[in-house]
DNA sequence: CGGACTTTGTGCATGCGTTCACAAATGGCT
DNA sequence: AGCCATTTGTGAACGCATGCACAAAGTCCG
């Protein structure tokens, strides 16, 4: 067994930061709310317990996610705030600014724009485009609107880092891979299609539609699953009343 | 033993509507919008590969995720729009109305009651709520904003089975107790809260600021993962540059 | 100082979801 | 009619995520 070998068998200090599931990601993000809004009202140590209640997890996932990126709590005790708010931010990358472009000032777009949540966490909306000549120029919550045949030079020039969609969804494509051209890394979606784009940028999106139709389904199962129980127990009282019309077998 | 026995044991007919992956389920949703736009455009027969390929995932990953509504394609040839349309309507629960109604009409509010995709797609708003004197009957959309006192009486008496929460955040537990109140079976959460609700009921939640935060964190990886990149090549190439200041290459 | 109590961090088992790979089914062609 | 090319549907293997349960580690108190 060599002693100072570092082939990839050996994870180094440096490959820390990897492996953590992309689930656990969004539930840090999470975490760091709850934390953070802990700290303002003056809370400086918490459990896992009582962290992963307010967060609507289950605590031993709460402790799985934590020990992701470090151990920096203390048995017989728990967790302090500020060291968690620190190193979730770090993990995160939000020690860095990330400058947000806006595209398709519509419903969407305005209602974005206009959000005070950005910027008050380190996403400062810095550049918004349209095509509607009827836009260009106007401000919206404090920031001009540019023409999208700018997007390129502005986005390489403002270095923008993150780009939402928020334009129909015909014009998306085009639209994100002049994102892309500009520089741009990541790309939240607000559009429904399916976007393409090199695996260098990281794309997530938005969708409402999906979002009720989900919805939906889950009522439409508690229905079904109503009427079998319906049944069970008709059956088991000696079977009597049918479920009207409909026979869900 | 006895031979005719249910219990458990024994998954019946009437039981395969459930054990659809929630994954799934969100992916039929897609699915099912590639092929309404392909009926449109009077495509009437797909084969996996293609359909896959417009919804951005894998045609593996497409014929089992059909295959938890039923066996509806044809070996050989393919699927035919119009069924593969219908099924996952019915599967979705989407043969029936879904009434919406949106609490909030801030910025987002706004937005929402203004959008023109849901009602065409079998999820008509049709009550708007919140608290503001100034907004009360002005209609927005169409349609009048009604107290948030209203809430319980309106959401019974419309039979609203879907809530979208788009108030501030410390307004949002309150909001949602009396959407439930009046008898809404799912909940769509805008505001950056973990809600608290009875298992009788239905929630999803939409945070922008995790959206954010998730990319973010991909950007942070990435640049870790080229600094690793880099130290290693330097170290192949005999060790030359360092990373001292950022060096991106 | 020592022992009881609390809470973290994690190995392990379990379950869910994804992917592979192929037999079965079908249509068309000769 | 029979065979070939094509494409579905799914069993099985794999990998990731979740939840359990407990040893390790630390605090607090007597
Ligand atoms: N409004 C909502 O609540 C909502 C909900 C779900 C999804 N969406 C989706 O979000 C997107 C925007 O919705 P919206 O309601 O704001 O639409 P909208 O029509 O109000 O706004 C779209 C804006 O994009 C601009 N635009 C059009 N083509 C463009 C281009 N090539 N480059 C730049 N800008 C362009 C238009 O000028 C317009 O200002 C749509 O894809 C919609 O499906 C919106
Ligand atoms: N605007 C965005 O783009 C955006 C993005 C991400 C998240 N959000 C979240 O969505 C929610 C709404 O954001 P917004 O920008 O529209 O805020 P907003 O302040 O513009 O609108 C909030 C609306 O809710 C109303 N309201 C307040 N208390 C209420 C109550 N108890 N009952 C009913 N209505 C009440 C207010 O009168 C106001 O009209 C917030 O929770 C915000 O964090 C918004």
């Amino acid at each position: 067994m060599p002693a100072i070998e570092d082939g990839p068998s050996v994870p180094a200090a440096r490959e820390r930061a990897r492996a953590i599931p992309e689930a656990a990601v969004a539930r840090l993000a999470v975490y760091l709310r709850v934390l953070s809004a802990m700290s303002e009202q003056g809370v400086s140590s918490v459990s896992s317990e009582e962290l992963s209640a307010a967060a609507g997890v289950n605590s031993a996932k709460l402790r799985k996610d934590l020990s992701y990126i470090g151990s920096y709590g203390t048995r017989g005790v728990g967790y302090e705030v500020g060291v968690l708010v620190d190193q979730i931010e770090r993990t995160l990358g939000l020690t860095r600014k990330h400058s947000v472009a806006v595209v398709g000032i519509g419903n969407l777009g305005h209602a974005l724009a206009n959000y005070g949540g950005f910027p008050g966490r380190g996403f400062p909306v810095t550049a918004l485009f349209d095509v509607d000549p009827d836009l260009i120029g106007i401000p919206v919550g404090g920031i001009p609107v540019h023409h999208i045949d700018d997007i390129t030079a502005v986005c390489a020039e403002r270095e923008i880092s993150i780009g939402v969609i928020a334009t129909p969804p015909p014009a998306a494509q085009a639209v994100c891979d002049r994102l892309v051209q500009g520089g741009v890394e990541c790309i939240l979606n607000f559009a429904p299609v399916v976007l393409q784009v090199p695996d260098t940028v990281e794309v997530r999106k938005v969708d409402l539609a999906v979002e009720l139709q989900v919805l939906s389904f889950h009522v439409a199962r508690r229905a079904d699953q109503a009427q079998v129980d319906a049944m069970a127990d008709a059956r088991e009282d000696g079977d009597r009343t049918g479920i009207d019309g409909m026979v869900v077998r």
